[in-house]
DNA sequence: CAGTAAATACGAAAGTCTTCGTATGTCAAA
DNA sequence: TTTGACATACGAAGACTTTCGTATTTACTG
């Protein structure tokens, strides 16, 4: 049997429980369920599903322990992240992601010591690059 | 008959729709059908349900030509931008926008050029704020 | 070893998305 | 005014998502 045509990007439900598994590195159905917003009443038999589906597509390793479930990451938070960020890049900002941080610099919500963090970041980015 | 209730954000073929019409600015089914890639074999009736549909959730208003409907986006290209990046900065980045733009410097698959029209941008919006 | 608590496996329902075919409406030319 | 070309309206199929209930399995405990 094999694995079904791997899916590029998380669903909303799945996002949700790979942020929790990011944040503990790993977890069981019950600590993920267990760190989900408390009015999120969720039956733990969709916990259960979700995170099958999630390694059937490959998003997460599993290991028993126990009769237990031991779920991972198969993807660093890193990684998405810039995978998304270039989906979207390509998808809504044609394909310059430099109108991206425009939009992102422009619009309020950044503060100035965020900007100037960032601005360093890029100086030492491109020194290294020069080198 | 009430509008179905409004949608936030655009599905994948919305998006693609919505693409050409802020490019076109306006156009009727033919004319957003023309401008999709010519590999993209899709029915002319499904072009126009898909707008059909976008009009009901409200991201895009119609005005009748003669026998024909001119569409037109309902909602700025950069309005929707802004409103994806808050999203995507709530979800996937802590609701810290700074740590996305850090992300994307970072990332690999950045061009140099990008890198120093995104510092430029910085500058720019730094000196302003000192002003 | 039988019983119980807790875990996994799986199917199904309800909703959405994408696509298209068929039915119907409309304009204008012969 | 009939007909042909082209437009909209709508229903439905197939895929995917989200959720849960039921059935089964597993490990421990008395």
């Amino acid at each position: 049997m094999r694995q079904k045509k791997k899916a590029e990007f998380l669903t909303e439900v799945e996002l949700e429980f790979m942020t929790e598994l990011w944040a503990l590195e790993q977890g069981t159905v019950r600590d993920v369920l267990a760190q989900l917003a408390p009015d999120r009443n969720l039956a733990y038999t969709s916990a259960a599903t979700i995170l099958r589906i999630m390694e059937q597509k490959g998003f997460v390793t599993s290991e028993k322990q126990g009769k237990t479930f031991l779920y991972r990451p198969a993807l660093a938070k890193d990684a998405y992240q810039s995978k998304t960020l270039r989906n979207l890049s390509d998808k809504l900002f044609d394909g310059t992601p430099a109108s991206m941080v425009a939009r992102l610099v422009n619009d309020q919500g950044i503060s100035e010591d965020a900007l100037e963090e960032i601005r360093a970041l890029l100086d030492r980015r491109l020194t290294d690059n020069d080198s």
